[in-house]
DNA sequence: ATGTCAGCGACACGCTGA
């Protein structure tokens, strides 16, 4: 089974891009964050002519989830146990967000992920993704079965380790890589949850991410942040995982690759 | 040089989020 995870960052801006790839790439099941359209407007028509069932989780402008698979889609389950939102400093209220979706897809349970960015260590929205990946964990160890392989697959806004930025020195007041987020992927670990390691095909580090800006990616200033998260089951079939650069090149390229992941489940 | 991009409300481009 191929299966992948892509922050396409507007399925709208970028269908015709992702139709593409699933024409070239194949996948089995793909784990999509950042769609930024409503569970009713997701382009199932198109994605239904490449052969491809949709699961969806999406409100509009901001965040979304999905998944597609051609390996058949079963219990979908939409947003995290005891979910927390986010209450921006002038609101009165939380606001639960679309940022999490799973599905069992030829026999393997997937979830889709988008962790939220935190922007910076001093906003509130910082701890709104402690608590949310405090809820993720929580979901893991709710669905985490012995008779099903598993895995967490997306955009978890963390570099597990400086290596996985293109230069830390870079990141001294900023989230992403603080002890705090880094200390959450560990605990997803300790729950039985193992970081599937990508090959780069290109350069010595699997970046997934590449900023707009600034001519990041010709530069390859990159960061590892879109992550597999395999149960030991899942983690013992993986035969191939490679990060997919192509996707990155050339005309409306989200800023995030495609994580690939080639794996044999008995 | 912020060497960027997407969506929104509104219909030009500033704002927000990443």
């Amino acid at each position: 089974m191929r299966i992948a995870t892509w922050n396409i960052n507007s399925i709208g801006a970028r269908l015709g891009r992702l139709l593409e790839w699933l024409e070239v790439a194949q996948p089995d099941a793909l784990c999509l964050q950042e769609i930024k359209c409503a569970e009713a407007d997701f382009p199932y028509d198109e994605v239904g002519a490449a052969g491809y069932e949709a699961a969806v989780h999406g409100t509009g402008r901001w965040n979304g989830v999905a998944i597609l698979t051609n390996a058949g889609l079963q219990d979908v389950r939409r947003g995290l146990v005891d979910e927390p939102g986010y209450q921006p400093p002038d609101a009165m209220v939380s606001a639960v967000e679309p940022r999490a979706i799973g599905a069992t897809c030829g026999g393997v349970r997937l979830w889709s992920v988008y962790v939220p960015n935190g922007r910076t260590v001093d906003s509130p929205h910082y701890g709104y993704k402690l608590a949310w990946l405090e809820a993720l964990r929580a979901t893991v160890r709710e669905e985490l079965r012995p008779d099903r392989p598993f895995a967490v697959l997306g955009d978890f806004n963390i570099a597990p380790t400086d290596a996985d930025v293109w230069d830390i020195a870079e990141f001294a007041e900023s989230t992403h890589v603080t002890p705090p987020e880094r200390d959450a992927l560990a605990r997803l670990r300790a729950a039985g949850l193992a970081d599937v390691y990508p090959r780069a095909l290109k350069y010595d580090v699997p970046y997934t991410y590449w900023d707009y800006r600034q001519l990041s990616f010709p530069k390859n200033r990159g960061m590892r942040i879109d992550l597999v998260y395999a149960d030991r089951a899942f983690a013992a079939g993986v035969r191939d995982a490679f990060v997919d650069r192509e996707a990155r090149k050339g005309k409306n390229p989200s800023d995030h690759a495609p994580v690939v992941v080639d794996v044999d489940l008995g």
